[in-house]
DNA sequence: GTGTATATCTCGGGG
DNA sequence: CCCCGAGGTATACAC
């Protein structure tokens, strides 16, 4: 990784046009050639990127980085007050707990949760425009198709809709309902839900990965 | 900004748990407080990171970064390689050009680029679900609901849809067309704009650039 | 490769 | 403050 600081000012040409006027920024590039502009602040993202694959060609005191697409970051340096290099070797990488993914499972092993006599049928059942999260069957049998999300957002209940459209044409989930269930159910989500006739549901992670897997189903 | 490159091992708790094994990365420390640990690549973000508000209390060859909702970000140093710190300054800010916003604009002062004598009635047209970007009529007076996006994808055609359903109820524009309009409009928006009856079209950001606001008004 | 869904999304605007 | 929408979204994964 190379950091340099320095007053500079940046160009980019590509998706769209955006101009850096001159200052003093942190600009690094990584192993694989990446290059991110940063100002000393404004959380992680930087004021100008470019991603790999790409190359750089250093002219002078200007850079001008270009990919493939055409895209094209120019940086125009006047002072340089550091330039440091280091080889950080590649990173072991990241361990994840608590998206969603790991709520899905936790429905998965507890659908009791999810109402009283809820049994799973599958994880991930199949459409033909993707899978639903749970398909399961409630106390009387009916069929019950349940998106799984962390925020539950409109995107969210749209592509439940999407899936239960499709569901309701195979005879053997005929009048399927949606359970859209979330961490949080957003006010927007829940209109549209209740519009669509699909119930909503919040849960708490934390109480769920406090329930040990699925008891009811050992008697 | 602080820049420090060492060995590190990095927990976050907080909206999940995640954690990072041993090994050399970058903490980039910001003026505002937020951290940033980077590897050396994976584009501009970082593998874990914590933003400003928060407070960091350096101890020994730990820090524990906090923030007021309870998130914390935990570092443990083996290695210090490098450790500089540069004092920035505001930065002046980023200047963009042909964003969907500026599109939108550039469709407002030219409608009859959406087809012979539409004219604009309001932009950002307000619905109970949130505001459609432009309200037209057409040359019979017809009422037409324009949603202008970047990139057509599926997800705008689904918003436009949303707004049409709310916007048909109104008297005064019952019966009110769609059109989706995008500087590309990917295959399955098109698809999914015509089952919905939706008219779709795509339009040149640079030939639109180059028309003077609305001529055809100064008549 | 395109298409689809997620994200500790980030960021900005409006109520 | 939260809600909501856009993003040069980035990223992973399926097809």
């Amino acid at each position: 990784m190379r950091l340099v600081v320095a007053r500079c000012s940046v160009d980019y040409r590509g998706r769209l046009d955006a101009h850096l006027p001159m200052a003093l920024r942190l600009i690094m590039v990584k192993a694989d050639g990446c290059v991110a502009i940063h100002a000393d602040g404004g959380a992680y993202k930087p004021l100008n990127w470019m991603n790999a694959p790409n190359t750089i060609v250093e002219d002078d005191s200007v850079w001008v980085v270009s990919n493939p697409k055409g895209e094209t970051l120019t940086i125009t340096f006047e002072d340089v007050m550091a330039d440091l290099h280091h080889e950080f070797g590649t990173d072991p990488g990241l361990v994840k707990d608590g998206v969603e993914a790991h709520l899905q499972e936790l429905l998965a092993a507890n659908p009791d949760h999810l109402g009283d006599g809820m049994v799973l049928v599958r994880r991930e059942y199949p459409t033909d425009i993707g899978p639903v999260d749970l398909l399961c069957r409630d106390a009387e049998g009916n069929p019950v198709a349940v998106e799984v999300k962390r925020r539950g957002d409109i995107d969210g209940v749209e592509q439940l809709a999407r899936y239960l459209e499709r569901l309701d044409r195979d005879p053997m989930l005929r009048g399927i309902q949606g359970m859209f269930v979330a961490q949080v159910v957003k006010p927007q989500a829940r209109t549209l839900a209740e519009a669509r006739g699909i119930s909503w549901q919040e849960v708490d992670y934390d109480e769920l990965r406090g329930i040990p897997s699925d008891e009811l189903r050992l008697f």
